[in-house]
RNA sequence: GGGCCUGUAGCAUAACCUGGAUGCCAGCAAAAACUGGCCAAAAAGUGCAACCGGCUUCGGACCGGUUGAUCAGGGUUCGAAUCCCUGCAGGCUCACCA
């Protein structure tokens, strides 16, 4: 597709000098590609409208063109559409479900969502694993190898506040007694603690004490803290399989945490690090424009960083990857900049190829999400309030089977959510009203499935088994017309625009592009008939339906999201 | 206070990295073309909401239409939402928390 743009640009430099740069114009009827002439008008001493129109006069039109025209400032040039349209069909066909794939072939390691074992995922950690999945599923499809990997985050002194609020008030409960997910269940202690430390100071002291025992291998401390994990992980692995992700190695903080602080008694030595007065290990960061880290306590304990540093050496180790995403959110964009910046200092030959994938903040109308004092959006529970609605959404259209109704308001309900996080650019912060919901109208994930499904009820009802075999001997210039050659330029951009969205990590952009096609697909259902055509005319329009259903469900499933045949 | 980030209609989002106009009105059954007039470096796409309209039709979770926006000021440029500066507003951060 790209050598009819060079083919423009080869005619093009003919006649001018200077570097050239086609864009496409804001409406098809202008053309396909244009070349502004501003640029030149300086240079020639002439107005740009009449620069457009002298060199038009002289361009030789090259093969793909079927009309240059002059317009005001611009050139447009305007494809041979039928050679254009069978170009393209051609590729989607004949490439099927790797068209738009890319031949990279870095690897790569992914760590998302990294959560803390002391309280359930929320609507942050949605946004973390959908976006996090989403990027490693285009990264794949652009040809790289993607190692997932989770942090368990499962020691540390907030751990040991859920520990102490159960073995004081717990009464051995369990989730089974208590009729609760696991998790849910051990966020309930966190919660209970931070409610009883208000009113009882002592138990803060009490978590530190629980924390010093855990560090010394207390036998009680170490069962009960087992005991609890296991609860928080199994509720994890549940929510994950519901959002649709899966590890290739999950890390845990408690079993590498004292590496870090080798590595940093060792760069203390070789003189990239220092002392401070009180004896805290720091990391020098004032010449690099960064404010200075502490690295190790005087008393020798780790922080979170200096964890951060060993695992990012026993990655490497692991999977000797050319580039490290870490998927978190943009609260800690200081924290990255410092601990990459510090991998660099220590020597860490692959630091640079670390990389902060950072995300905005979702707030609620009241403001921050916070979870000691419960007011999150729990990502299960949204989970379950988008099925129940779909739900609600196929019962008006549909008297289904038990079965079947769970299958269908388990994908369209998902959908809405995924695509409704993963509709906003990743750095954007923004609000979730819980009261206003998330919409199964317009610019949404069932919208795409719609298109989809529709396009699927008209493929099944066409009788057709093998709609691609009739590509060889259909005339591509029925699809020539606005709307057609629309789609049709549509469908040729889905390369370049997975390009963009792998290089940018913007699964938004994929999203974007989804709500393009179906939209234009839509209004081409709505102005023209498939089925009750002639021949002639149907089977170029099928093939087109067939090609759009592909391209729908290939970028829905680069976001996470199923593609259901009926809905 | 310092650092980083963000300001697009009632709300939300795209275009921003890499700066880009092909307009408006009338006539014709008519989008385009055509004819006549206007302007002379004219100008922002989409969704929700609101309002108007479209199903005996290949699936109405759809489609068409109306209304409405680049935070303020300056600079660079033939041309700025886009680049630069200042101001204002908001978010994050500046832990021996993670």
């Amino acid at each position: 597709m790209a050598n009819f743009r060079e083919e423009i640009k080869k005619a093009l430099k003919k006649h001018i000098k200077s570097p050239i740069t086609l864009e496409i114009p804001p409406d098809p009827k202008l053309g396909d590609y244009a070349f502004p002439c501003f640029s030149l008008a300086k240079e020639l001493k002439k107005s740009p409208a009449q620069i457009a129109k002298e060199i038009s006069e002289k361009l030789e039109k090259p093969k793909c063109i079927r009309e240059i025209k002059a317009e005001g400032p611009y050139i447009n040039f305007f494809l041979d559409k039928t050679q254009f349209s069978k170009t393209v069909i051609h590729e989607i066909i004949t490439k099927k479900n790797t068209y738009g794939s890319g031949k990279e072939k870095s690897k790569t390691a992914i760590e998302f969502p990294a959560p803390n074992t002391n309280k359930p995922l929320h609507l942050g950690h949605a946004r973390n694993m959908l976006l996090g999945e989403s990027i490693s599923r285009i990264l794949e499809f652009s040809g790289n190898k993607v190692y997932r990997v989770n942090l368990n985050n499962d020691r540390g002194i907030h751990i040991c506040k859920s520990m102490v609020a159960y073995s004081k008030y717990g009464n051995n409960e369990t989730p089974e007694s208590a009729g609760l997910k696991p998790d849910h269940f051990i966020g309930k202690y966190y919660v209970l603690f931070s409610e009883k430390a208000e009113k009882i100071p002592k138990l803060e002291e009490e978590a530190a004490e629980m924390l010093r025992k855990w560090e010394s291998g207390d036998k009680k401390t170490i069962k009960l803290w087992k005991k609890m994990n296991t609860w928080a992980l199994e509720g994890f692995s549940q929510t994950y399989r519901e959002f649709g992700i899966k590890h290739d190695k999950v890390y845990n903080e408690s079993e590498y945490y004292s590496k870090g602080k080798d590595i940093v008694l060792d760069c203390l030595k070789k003189g990239h690090f220092t002392k401070d007065e009180k004896g805290n290990i720091v990391a020098p960061l004032e010449k690099h424009g960064l404010p200075d880290k502490i690295l190790l306590r005087a008393d020798t304990t780790s922080v979170y960083i200096t964890q951060d540093i060993a695992l990012a050496k026993i990655k490497q180790n692991d999977f000797n990857m050319d580039k490290s995403i870490y998927v978190v959110g943009s609260e800690q964009n200081l924290h990255f900049r410092q601990l990459f910046r510090i991998l660099e200092i220590i020597g860490f030959s692959q630091a640079g190829s670390c990389f902060h994938l950072s995300y905005g903040m979702i707030s609620l109308p009241e403001g921050k999400m916070k979870s000691r004092q419960g007011t999150v959006v729990d990502a299960d529970d949204i989970a379950l309030k988008m099925k129940a609605l779909a739900e609600q959404e196929i019962k008006k259209r549909h008297n289904l089977g038990k079965e079947e109704l769970k299958s269908r308001s388990e994908k369209i309900g998902m959908a809405a959510l995924k695509f409704f996080i993963l509709k906003y650019e990743p750095t954007k912060d923004f609000v979730f009203n819980p009261k206003e919901s998330i919409s199964f109208e317009g610019e949404t994930g069932p919208y795409v499935q719609y298109t989809h499904a529709r396009i699927c009820s008209i493929i099944r009802k066409s009788g057709i088994k093998d709609i691609e075999s009739l590509a060889e001997k259909s005339d591509f210039s029925f699809l020539s017309s606005g709307q057609e050659s629309a789609i049709i330029s549509l469908l040729s951009r889905y390369p370049s625009k997975l390009k963009e969205a792998a290089s940018s990590y913007k699964p938004s952009a994929v999203a974007r592009y989804l709500l393009d096609l179906s939209q234009a697909f839509n209004e081409f259902y709505h102005s023209k008939q498939i089925l009750k055509e002639k021949q002639e005319t149907r089977n170029p329009r099928l093939i087109l339906a067939l090609c759009v259903k592909n391209i729908l469900s290939s970028g829905l499933k680069l976001l996470g999201i199923d593609a259901p045949d009926k809905m």
